[in-house]
DNA sequence: TCATTAAATTGTT
DNA sequence: AACAATTTAATGA
């Protein structure tokens, strides 16, 4: 056992994949203004309706983004995995946020300011083209929920949902531990847990994936992508 | 470091 | 939805 596997925030940076392509001195903005916080499963990263004033990144842990209809109940959006950043639409249009972002597990979350986003936003042509990129892709993962929401089957459904995890961002760490257990995976899913349990047992059997105490291990995600009851 | 206990998660009915 | 079995985390010697 290694003492602590998760990078540190510089680390965390660095290995991001828009941070590449940054110069010196914009990486080194980008140190001396971001900092990191920690957040205890179950805490909020952020709240529906706060002034954005920050782009966040996932270093260790899980998020989930989410929203409480009128009535009480929670609706879960998507799963935001380590390496990931999201709150970029808000903070491009200059708007409050939409939604609430909770941990699932103990997070460490990095917080850049608004400032230095928008300084590289205007100097840096890579980090835009990267924006655009990953709204693209969020995008296109939105309307293919919308549609596996209403035309697909449970099975897959648990399916494109854990695979999407990884689709969001252009996963560069070849983590592919997914620690969220199979209540979650129904929560993101749209499901019940016994049945994200069933589709899981499923998904395990065709070889996709590997079930562990407390996570998932994806094996082999273009399957995944793919799959079809 | 090891054993005991509590809490969380999972598999099954 | 409820129960039992299993795994992890916490506590104390």
């Amino acid at each position: 056992m290694k003492p602590d596997e998760s990078p540190s925030l510089k680390e965390a940076i660095r290995s991001a994949i828009w941070a590449q392509t940054l110069t010196a001195e914009q990486l080194a903005l980008v140190e001396a203004t971001t900092f990191e916080v920690f957040i205890p499963k179950g805490g909020f990263v952020c709240h529906k309706g706060e002034v954005v004033d920050n782009w966040i990144g996932i270093i260790s842990g899980m998020v989930k983004m989410n929203n409480f209809s009128p009535s009480g109940k929670s609706v879960t959006f998507t799963g935001v995995p380590p390496g990931g950043w999201f709150g970029e639409g808000s903070l491009l249009k200059d708007e409050r946020r939409r939604y609430d972002a909770m941990t699932l597990r103990d997070s460490r979350i990095a917080r850049m300011p608004a400032p230095t986003f928008h300084h590289l936003l205007e100097n840096s042509l890579p980090f835009t083209r990267f924006l655009l990129m990953q709204l693209n892709e969020r995008l296109g993962q939105f309307i293919g929920m919308v549609e596996n929401e209403r035309l697909l089957d449970p099975d897959t459904r648990v399916a494109r949902c854990l695979a999407s995890l990884f689709n969001s961002h252009l996963y560069p760490g070849i983590e592919r531990l997914v620690q969220i257990s199979q209540e979650e995976v129904g929560l993101l899913s749209g499901s019940s847990r016994q049945r994200a349990n069933q589709a899981l047992q499923v998904l395990e059997k065709e070889g996709l994936l590997r079930v562990d105490y407390g996570g998932i291990r994806i094996l082999d995600l273009e399957g995944l992508r793919r799959f079809e009851a």
